[in-house]
DNA sequence: CAGGTATTCTGTAAATTTTACGGATTAAAG
DNA sequence: CTTTAATCCGTAAAATTTACAGAATACCTG
């Protein structure tokens, strides 16, 4: 949705299409430079960061709405995606971007009781992608994108550092029970990377032994027969995912502590 | 909501009141002879069970919204209480009763673009209550309730027993991470009784003196200088939570296994 | 009132899991 | 060849979890 003429029909006549009231909000956590990362995207004109997201169409499944609009920023659909929670405690979320500000800023004329500014409350869903594989899509209202380091989020729209602030607490508990990696790393990794992962996302150090020795255990990755160069040091050797056991842990679970 | 006009009203008017589209569908449990059971409404007329539910304010908060509508129905308000998922996969949610039938069944015109129709998506909450403390309400709609044991609860109406899955596998994993309990029991109870809850909860057996050693040394409950008198046996003591290590509990969380 | 019955209550040893920890190996650079 | 910085590997101690049985109690019955 990028020409005027789209944007417009949207504003004026969205409600058509879409349900009004109810967004999704995607908290997008790539890994980077041994850092979590999240995708913000910037709003033009309103010089303020936000999270990418959508509305859901009249016909169109929940879960549905969630890939369409990740798959519509970010051009990936092989990835992990989880609704989280629903925030809507404060009735007025929208409030705070006025319609005259609003038609300053796009050019758009939008009246008072224009469906986008009514209330409307948001379901965060979290994402987890390799940053290298995504491909981010700006559209009419915003003309920039930034990965943020998750620990290091600016002031966003609205009330969505609550929403990052959630989807991090649940991303860290989820951890516990269910294998993360597969989307945050390359198809090929070693054990510091996946390593360093884990302590990223848990922000604590876990003894690098026992963490391998559990991952092995839990029958969860695989040594292959190859090598990265690194350069001046010792060269690690490659893993990768068992992807049956992978999937099988997501699905029942697992106990562990790392 | 009980008088004919009252309803009325809500259905022809309530849009101008209430959020479209999104509802709040309540997973009551509680617990009833050594069983975890559900607390459902009977439809007037339709003749099918259902969840416990209502419609958000437009200007209300949406966790204020489902303490009201829990209020609404129990009459109570010190539970625990918790949203888990947003349920909205089917489009056609509420499309099963058909415009007529709702006529026919309640005596209320209604268009077929009345807003109770549209699309709706639900966002379920579940709520832990001691069975006894419970005063359920029914209204205009409903003319009966039952607790249900959870684990043999009927065909619901809509996706509602998809809902109703769900809640049960929240608990379950809630359990492992939370204290449950002060919302389900008696002020006041025995070892044999907090203990079977977890059984019925967990659907498993538990080693009696492992488990009350483990809660001992956790610190959730104190022992009391009380007995119950039970009949032709030894009398059991009674205990009763440690309110701060509880609360304590459920906002730290807790790792363990029972 | 003595014995029977059903329930509560308590401790310890074995098995398992988690934790702590250091030194040998390797790849390239100097 | 030496140095440097990183990977890799195993074992012993500590902590936790599991498994398990018998004594105590309260009332009921004969």
């Amino acid at each position: 949705m990028n020409s005027f003429e789209e944007v417009n029909y949207f504003v004026q006549n969205g409600h058509q299409d879409y349900l009004p009231h109810i967004s999704i909000d995607c908290v997008i956590f790539g890994y980077q430079q041994q850092q979590l990362k999240i995708l913000l995207l910037k709003w033009k004109g309103l010089n303020g960061w936000g999270l990418p997201g959508g509305f859901i169409k009249r016909r169109e499944p929940l879960s549905e709405a969630a890939y369409r609009i990740l798959q519509e920023k970010t051009s990936l659909n092989d990835l992990f995606l989880q609704q989280f929670h629903v925030f809507g405690d404060s009735p007025y979320r929208v409030g705070e971007r006025s319609t005259r500000e609003f038609t300053e800023k796009f050019g758009l004329e939008v009246q008072a009781d224009n469906w986008l500014f009514e209330r409307t409350l948001s379901i965060g869903y979290f994402a987890l992608m390799d940053h290298v594989k995504v491909n981010v899509q700006t559209d009419f209202f915003t003309d920039d994108y930034q990965w943020w380091d998750a620990s290091d989020v600016p002031q966003l729209l609205f009330d969505q550092n609550e929403v990052v602030e959630k989807a991090l607490l649940t991303l860290r508990l989820q951890i516990y029970h269910q294998p993360i990696g597969y989307n945050l790393l390359p198809e090929k990794f070693t054990l510091p990377e996946i390593h360093t992962l884990y302590e990223t996302i848990l922000g604590k150090e876990l003894d690098q032994r026992n963490f391998s020795k559990k991952l092995m255990a839990l029958g969860l990755i695989q040594k292959l027969n190859e090598q990265r160069s690194i350069g001046a040091h010792r060269s690690p050797f490659l893993y990768q995912f068992e992807k049956e056991k992978y999937e099988q842990a997501l699905k029942e679970g697992i106990v562990h502590t790392y």
